[in-house]
DNA sequence: TTGATTTGACCCTT
DNA sequence: AAGGGTCAAATCAA
């Protein structure tokens, strides 16, 4: 019974590993095409991407990583770290400004990068989240500091996403904003229709190279709200302009992809893509595979699609 | 050991 | 009073 149990395990870890080596070497395939695809003048654009194929891929490392470890991902440390609380400073140090509680770090645990993370470039801070500053740091040859920010549900919703926003040294207006964790929270100040309309664009920002997916599906996709409000902030830069700056891909993986209301079904898959995309990472190897992996995201759209 | 991240107390603003 | 920013210190990873 436990070794029928067993080998199941073995079996489906042994799938999840070819698929996630194979979507490893998708992205990889990707990064190439797209270096390809890109113009050379639009370095916003390309960085950004760039960005963004390395967290594919390093989310694919991590994840191979993990599973040949035998470790969940993001499985819950041990918050309740045992120690027991001694109370003696507190009064000692009444005088002082801050008092120091000898057991305040007991379940302090540095987060070990096991969260998906995304960065993005933006104009303002502002992306429609309530965040609530807990930290700034000045950082080691950086010229600015870091502010680090955490979902203002961290506590009433159990909300673990927060983000770190440091301005960018090559253009002091622009914010280089690192998303960590994902919103777990429902935030009432949230609200898809409070979005602005998302102007006509190109049906396909990047072709996936698809033959399941029509263009008219692939519009649908990426001119729904979803999508425009992920990428209105990096438009700002260009509003007259509806052709995307950066690709469909990035707002795919960028984390407040949850803040929206999708509807059911296709939250449902929203969520596996995102995990896909999350669970890809360091390129090592170029191969054949990149049609297939995206072709699988695809898939589960067109399911969606036709509900 | 160093630099980055997180915590919690305190203070300010609304 | 509640919520958010500041800051010193604790803690962790490299």
């Amino acid at each position: 019974m436990e070794s029928l149990e067993q080998e199941n395990s073995s079996i489906d870890r042994k799938k999840l590993t070819g698929v996630l080596i194979q979507g490893q070497e998708s992205a990889t395939k990707l990064k190439i095409l797209l270096q390809e695809s890109f113009s050379s003048e639009d370095h916003a654009t390309n960085s950004m991407v760039g960005v963004t194929i390395e967290e594919i891929l390093g989310s694919f490392s991590r994840a191979l990583t993990i599973l040949n470890s035998g470790k969940a991902p993001g499985a819950p440390v041990d918050h309740q770290a045992t120690t027991p609380c001694s109370e003696e400073q507190e009064s000692q140090n009444s005088n002082k400004k801050r008092k120091i509680q000898s057991c305040r770090r007991a379940g302090y645990r540095r987060r070990a990068n096991l969260y998906s993370c995304t960065r993005i470039l933006s104009k303002t801070m502002e992306d429609g989240r309530t965040w609530r500053k807990y930290g700034q740091k000045d950082i080691f040859n950086s010229k600015y500091p870091r502010s680090y920010f955490r979902c203002t549900h961290k506590y009433d919703q159990e909300c673990q996403a927060t983000r770190q926003v440091q301005q960018s040294e090559d253009d002091p207006s622009t914010y280089v904003i690192t998303y960590m964790g994902e919103h777990t929270c429902k935030d009432p100040t949230i609200s898809p229709h409070l979005l602005p309309p998302s102007p006509p664009r190109p049906s396909s920002i990047i072709s996936f190279g698809s033959e399941t997916t029509t263009d008219d599906q692939k519009e649908i996709l990426f001119n729904s709200p979803c999508f425009s409000a992920l990428k209105q902030e990096i438009d700002e830069e260009a509003p007259s302009n509806p052709t995307p700056r950066s690709s469909s891909l990035e707002f795919l993986m960028s984390p407040d992809l949850e803040a929206f209301e999708w509807p059911a079904p296709m939250a449902e898959y929203m969520g596996i893509a995102l995990d896909r995309c999350d669970a890809m990472s360091d390129m090592h190897s170029s191969n054949s595979c990149l049609d297939m992996e995206i072709n699988t995201i695809l898939f589960e759209f067109d399911d969606v699609l036709s509900v």
